[in-house]
DNA sequence: CCAAAAGTGTTAGGAGTACACCCATGG
DNA sequence: CCATGGGTGTACTCCTAACACTTTTGG
């Protein structure tokens, strides 16, 4: 039985929501193949590294991000998808909260900047499908998970979050009905703390309060807007 | 920056419904490492070939099934997970019609059957973690996708349709509202034939009709059970 | 007092759940 | 006529979606 031998890198899709716009972060190759063409972060995996650390150290020595939300994606492993040869990548999705968007370029990377998330510039390998499939999922584990809360600093207003599933949605929402539901599932502590968007009344913030999740995940759907 | 190269497998997790029960194809290895344990059909990827190819090969060649429902599970990369060493392996989930289950042992497992997939035997490797992942994977598709229809025969009853949920589920659903769901759902034809199942009045002959599938894809979730 | 953003309630329609009896058939 | 499995309807509850005005604040 033959055995080949492949070369594994990992790939991270990274999003944040910043100016109510769904962002991916992205860096620029400063190698052949693909030399100046935006790229997803990521890289070859080490030898006893597990893929998730992989992912992680990548994404924080090619951009200076790290604790972030980390997930697989899905493996793509089509033989023409590097030129170099057979190399399989795993996939991995992450969220960072718009605060905490540290940006650092590091050695591999020429440089890192946060792009649209619907319309990226051309990208190396088959990273524009890689990103459109993180899309898809970010959309679907919005209807049925907490991630949205990822996306935010620790403190919110409920505008903030609201503003956070319409830029993913890419949709309007319903004010009253989105404050209704979020209120019913009884995920959000209110602190005795109000903050001034622009020049309108003060909103009140809130924190995720994670007490409440795993009953929230039995039950089934989360936010099925 | 290191390129260590790894060894690549794939293994697919196929579940069928059979008497009433969810079961899963296993094989008996005939080599070592974990020589005459039970594992998941699969082994490793070829050159130059696609991973869905080469979960569709190694599952023909261990044990004679072909045209599955077949998609991505997972992929397991911990370093630890093969005694041989750097092994990651891309896991498959399919599904098979309980009429289209022609076994063959193969050349790489000396035996192939089916097991109760909540009762397996000990597995090799940690192909135990990726069994129950699969098993997760079903019940969750189940709720918003048509795979339940996968498991049947091309015309089947209404009860035996029933029949493969409560067996992915592992509860009892109520007859009225089950079938009251499938009528809303408009997914399923009535034939003109009927089959006597045991001794009672016979059952209408149904088939999946697959016309309304993308609307209700849109809708969002087909099976709210 | 005006502009800007926060906050708040009601109603109507659709889906989910619980629940029990009659029907058709072969033996 | 009986045993066996197939097939049917209703009432209640809960969630969803549509919809507009008042409140608070700073300038």
């Amino acid at each position: 039985m033959p055995r080949p031998q492949a070369l594994v890198t990992v790939d991270v899709v990274i999003f944040t929501v910043r100016e109510d716009a769904l962002q991916v972060l992205l860096v620029q190759r400063g190698a052949a193949p693909f030399k100046d063409r935006w790229a997803l972060p990521g890289g070859f995996i080490r030898e006893d590294e597990p893929l998730e650390h992989a992912a992680l150290r990548e994404l924080e020595e090619e951009t200076g991000v790290r604790d972030v939300y980390l997930e697989q994606l899905y493996t793509f492993g089509d033989p023409t998808r590097d030129p170099r040869g057979r190399v399989i990548t795993v996939s991995y999705f992450a969220l960072i909260a718009s605060d905490r968007q540290t940006l650092a370029a590091g050695t591999d990377a020429a440089a890192a900047r946060w792009w649209p998330a619907g319309a990226p510039p051309p990208l190396a390998f088959d990273h524009r499908e890689i990103l459109e499939y993180g899309v898809e999922r970010l959309r679907n584990k919005l209807e049925y998970t907490t991630v949205g809360f990822q996306l935010l600093p620790a403190r919110f207003t409920l505008t903030q979050l609201q503003r956070v599933y319409e830029a993913i949605l890419g949709r309007a929402l319903d004010k009253r009905n989105f404050r209704r539901k979020m209120e019913l599932l009884d995920i959000l502590t209110p602190l005795d703390e109000w903050v001034r968007e622009g020049t309108g009344r003060p909103a009140q913030l809130h924190r995720f309060s994670a007490r409440q999740f795993a009953r929230l995940k039995d039950k089934g759907i989360l936010f099925p807007f």
